[in-house]
DNA sequence: ACCCGGTTCCAACAAAAGTTAAGGACGCGT
DNA sequence: ACGCGTCCTTAACTTTTGTTGGAACCGGGT
């Protein structure tokens, strides 16, 4: 993959949540990128470590996660082409969580440095790229809501639709069928639920008719009962620059 | 409460996260802030509603939560004096959560429209303030991981730590007993179990003479179990402006 | 002193989720 | 075609958590 189209795919994300000056795009059109392939399930950045580049992913799916002491893993977010999971290791340079890929991914490095003299040159991508990681923190909220107050199977529903509406903005579902690659044990970890209850939630959805996965693949059945299920209101993923 | 002293709890935090220039401190101290007090359990910003002020935590403890549609309420963070929980609507202007008082509590208010000339005239403070939206954002990670992971004597004694290393960087503990102003309800939402359990979990606690806890005051009668039930990494609070 | 409302506390029972164990499906390499 | 490993699937059993309902406690107001 060219590192133009990557760029592209970036600057259609961020004017979807952002206005952006047209001086601003050719400021990122002309970013040096530095591209690098990844395999399935490999770490990208760890947790501990210091970061001198943000990745923007140009094809692929990562996810973010932290384990803690006694081994348990807990997935934080799930992430698609065009964006920028750790934009934090801007500021936050000593990484806090693991990132790492999901399927085989291509990843386009921007370093630090350069992301920070783009800054004091153009305030206006300052405050677009601030922007998204406020996005990134209102989706944390929104999955400790998760977590912490709806039954699992209405769990499964809201990550799916988030990820859907996500995926919809880069032309990536087809009709009721997206993809999502995780096995049943990472929609476990990013539940907060066992693998086993995960497959007697999976099982138990697809019994009643409201939506079917089957090797990284999502098929919704139901759309008003999969959407009544996930109450999911997509007021949190801010997709449109309302100031 | 003066607005001058307002403003040192302010400065007094931002320092412990960033390194400050000295002309930043002036303009910190210049900045328009009109206070006003709130009775305890008190709405300050609602879900969906559309700010223009930012507000700085001078006195009282508040809570950020999200509501969902089957009426549970979840707590996603505890915010102490010095503290602007709702920097985010800087730029996310719409709120996708709420924020109220949980004691009664003396607020300063600043306006979007100054705090975003600030940000035009001293790019430091920018970051600084980024930084510091970038450390809310690292805290909901681990509250994503307390609520998905832990089991509930765990996260309980999670939060209590979390809550103590933020309130001893303004001298607010002492010594194995700080104010944490929660009713056991509030509890139970913090940690997405029900207040009942919420009671069960603090009982034994006691019990085992780890720690008690009583009418919003936390006493750690253990510190070694304390410590290793909490299972707590102060790191994921960038204490430092380690760069 | 009294009452009142909100907490706290507790027990008995129900439901959800974790644990363990084991068989089956599938993809991959030889 | 075969074996191997990973994932999926299921069942039986245990533990944790939720639900319901009620009693005790406490502080503030009259």
């Amino acid at each position: 993959m060219p590192s133009d189209a990557i760029r592209a795919a970036l600057i259609k994300r961020l004017r979807l949540s952002s206005a952006i000056a047209d001086e601003d795009i050719k400021e990122i059109e002309a970013l040096p990128i530095s591209v690098r392939h990844y395999p399935a399930e490999t770490a990208v950045v760890r947790d501990g470590e210091r970061a001198t580049d943000c990745c923007l992913i140009a094809d692929g799916f990562c996810v973010r996660s932290k384990t803690i002491a006694n081994g348990k893993r807990q997935i934080l977010s799930i992430h698609i082409p065009g964006e920028i999971p750790d934009l934090m290791s801007l500021f936050l340079h000593v990484m806090d969580h693991d990132l790492s890929t999901l399927t085989p991914s291509t990843l386009g490095f921007i370093s630090h440095e350069t992301l920070q003299k783009l800054h004091r040159r153009s305030p206006g991508i300052a405050e677009m790229f601030w922007r998204d990681t406020l996005i990134d923190s209102a989706m944390f909220r929104e999955w400790i809501v998760n977590v912490g107050q709806r039954p699992a199977p209405a769990r499964l529903a809201h990550v799916m639709i988030e990820l859907r509406e996500r995926l919809r903005v880069i032309g990536r579902v087809d009709g009721g069928n997206f993809e999502m690659p995780l096995t049943q044990e990472q929609i476990g970890e990013a539940l907060g639920i066992t693998a086993v209850h995960a497959n007697r939630v999976i099982r138990q959805l697809r019994q009643e008719g409201i939506v079917e996965f089957n090797r990284g693949r999502v098929t919704v059945l139901d759309e008003r009962k999969f959407q009544e299920l996930a109450d999911f209101d997509n007021r949190y993923l801010h997709q449109s620059p309302t100031l």
